[in-house]
DNA sequence: CCCTTAAATGAAAGGTATTCGTTTTCTCGC
DNA sequence: GCGAGAAAACGAATACCTTTCATTTAAGGG
């Protein structure tokens, strides 16, 4: 595996840029972060090789994040109206990024001009908003209050599954009751995505309220 | 300010933990980032001397999130009631971590256990929820599903204002008119404002009538 | 067939967090 | 008042990190 390489172009191309994506993200996944040595160590290459390829680290991280963000299910705007395809896209988002955690916060972290791909989602997203009649002023914002719950919820499932644990905060009365409250009615499912279906279905039970009031009333400041 | 001390304990202590948090909050508000290296630097010491006083950069950021999240407003929940309050406290959350943004993913990341006085913020809201009568088992759920939305738009405020431009972005039409719809009507309001706002009165909204249907059919599945 | 370009190595520069030994000073018990 | 030990600073050293550069070898187009 690591059969020492001579010097000078090898005879195949040992690396590619989709490669190197590949196994960022791959690292990302198992040990939560990465050097760019440690790539080039799973590359079986040095780390200097990698810069034939990438700019640099920030460029392996906005791939990356492209990676995971073409998961994101924007085809049920074709298949479904708006109403029905919101929460398939939202949990599609949502899963996208909850399944490979750290890449949330990086994310979020990364100044980095949006990708083409990053902008198709938007604009199939927006489409199926104006198509469906929506205040075309209202759906940026719209779109956007969703995105923050759910990227927020993503960030919840990053949180280890006990850091709301109470135990051992005898101060807490009311935290460590209603913590055991929820255990209990929850069973098997996860704390992280009881929160955020009921986060989903209350934002969207409340933007149809929304949306009634902004058409009762065009105009009117949000 | 850079008057060079001599080797051995200073006759008046130089660092203290308190300042050295205090420090590391002014470098990421102004740099988005430090090292311990830089903080060394702002606070006029060698870098191994912070060592004397904190177990490493982990323990800084801990100490930093603290900080922020010391702003946060329980106190409301003393003077309102719940529905009054909540939107008070969600909004200084927001401000909390959108004022100091980097921290944002910065909290995202670290898995610290969280700290006593953050224990003590989640006991306060949710002995509200409590006391207005709430499911005890749905109490944490909600309030999970309120804190998504605020971390994750506070997220929002990270980004650069024109990270949803999509100038340039020729295959993307409704994109664009939503984008100039969405200016025009805003004016001078932050776009970020406007959708945490819409995001927080929908899903208040949506808790409502979530809590409604709870109480019509208690023990039914969220 | 030659010349440019691509893709690897290896060395080196400059940055990072952290540890350790040394020095000075403060504080507490006797 | 003194002496022991802890506290708090410096400075040096370690072991990483990212990135750049010169060098070497191979591929491909005119």
């Amino acid at each position: 595996m690591t059969g020492r390489r001579r010097v000078g172009r090898p005879l195949t191309a040992v690396l590619s840029v989709d490669g190197i994506a590949a196994a960022g993200l791959e690292l990302l996944d198992e040990r939560g972060d990465f050097s760019m040595a440690e790539l080039a160590r799973a590359l079986d290459v040095q780390a200097s090789a990698l810069y034939n390829h990438v700019a640099g680290k920030d460029e392996v991280l906005a791939r990356v994040r492209e990676l995971v963000s073409d998961r994101i299910d924007v085809g049920v705007f074709d298949r479904l109206s708006l109403e029905e395809a919101l929460p398939v896209w939202a949990r599609s988002y949502r899963v996208a990024f909850a399944t490979h955690p750290v890449t949330v916060a990086l994310f979020a972290t990364l100044p980095v001009v949006r990708a083409d791909r990053t902008i198709a989602m938007y604009e199939r997203v927006i489409r199926a908003f104006a198509e469906s009649g929506w205040p075309e002023d209202d759906i940026l914002t719209t779109v956007v209050a969703l995105e923050s719950l759910i990227l927020g919820s993503a960030l919840d499932v990053v949180a280890p599954d006990d850091m709301l644990d109470p135990v051992g905060a005898d101060g807490a009365p009311a935290f460590t009751a209603a913590y055991a409250a929820q255990r209990a009615a929850l069973g098997e499912i996860r704390p992280a995505d009881a929160a955020f279906e009921a986060g989903l279905s209350a934002m969207l039970v409340g933007l149809r309220a929304r949306l009634a009031s902004l058409r009762g009333a065009p105009g009117a400041t949000p």
